[in-house]
DNA sequence: ATTGCAAATAAGAATGATTATCATTCATGG
DNA sequence: CCATGAATGATAATCATTCTTATTTGCAAT
């Protein structure tokens, strides 16, 4: 998935802590992490990474484009891979379940609305809340 | 615009700050205030109520539907009066100021979006991050 | 291999927003 | 008017995040 030095070529050097973090990233089954539940599952492998790192490196990593975040209800951010492609985002607001979608009239849309009033368009966030009415929801907020 | 009342009607005691705060997001220029605007603003007239209560009051008023609260950029939450129609936003990035959207055919790709995978729709959040581009922007954030 | 220095790290203090606590005060029904 | 429960305000607590600082590390040039 990345070259060794994937790092080196988004121009930051390829440190222990960073190679951890973005592993995790890679290998891990919830796309959709925090800075606490990095800290945490880092922990939980053995790898004692300082929780100002996590947050230093994410920060650093969104930058270089190789992680994208986002603000959903409650107050912290999570961050995923950015694998390319946009998309937006449906929350399960009983389990936490998050899917993703991409509408191309929505996207176009969103663009309109923006020059229409003048305005140079850099970024949008777009989060549907709902009920994701699965069997196995198991109908809590996974913290 | 409202009765003075219109606290009861809601299910909420008609209290000194909860007039207070009301009124003040009736009167206000700015429609999106957040909790330490409003704290400061209240101030500012002679009405020194505390902090806390002011954070009380707007959830309050919040959850009895007066007041909308979104989540821009920053970390802290912004509210508006709850005037009816649902709408969007366009945060300028530079200066902050915020323009009102409403686009029928985003909304209902939004709603198929969800259903198409099974979703109940509850709420959703669409924030246009961009420059306004107007010669008045005076190109820092207002805190 | 050694040195030097910028960059990166860990630890914890500091910050900013928000919530919890709790004694006091207030609003309202009777 | 008065009791009673709700609302308030001062303050402490909490939570996520950022900053500070001393220390360590990467790595290129010796």
């Amino acid at each position: 998935m990345h070259q060794p030095d994937h790092l080196k070529t988004v121009g930051l050097k390829s440190t222990l802590p960073r190679l951890k973090v973005l592993s995790l990233f890679e290998a891990s089954k919830q796309r959709h992490l925090s800075a606490e539940e990095v800290y945490k599952l880092l922990l939980a492998s053995g790898d004692d990474v300082g929780l100002a790192t996590i947050y230093r490196v994410l920060t650093q990593f969104e930058q270089a484009g190789l992680l994208m975040r986002h603000h959903f209800e409650g107050g912290k951010s999570v961050f995923e891979l950015n694998q390319g492609e946009h998309h937006d985002h449906i929350v399960c607001m009983q389990c936490g379940h998050v899917e993703e979608f991409y509408d191309a009239t929505i996207e176009a849309r969103q663009k309109k609305a923006a020059t229409d009033r003048g305005f140079t368009i850099h970024d949008h966030s777009l989060y549907i809340y709902a009920d994701c009415n699965k069997p196995k929801c198991p109908n809590k907020i996974q913290s």
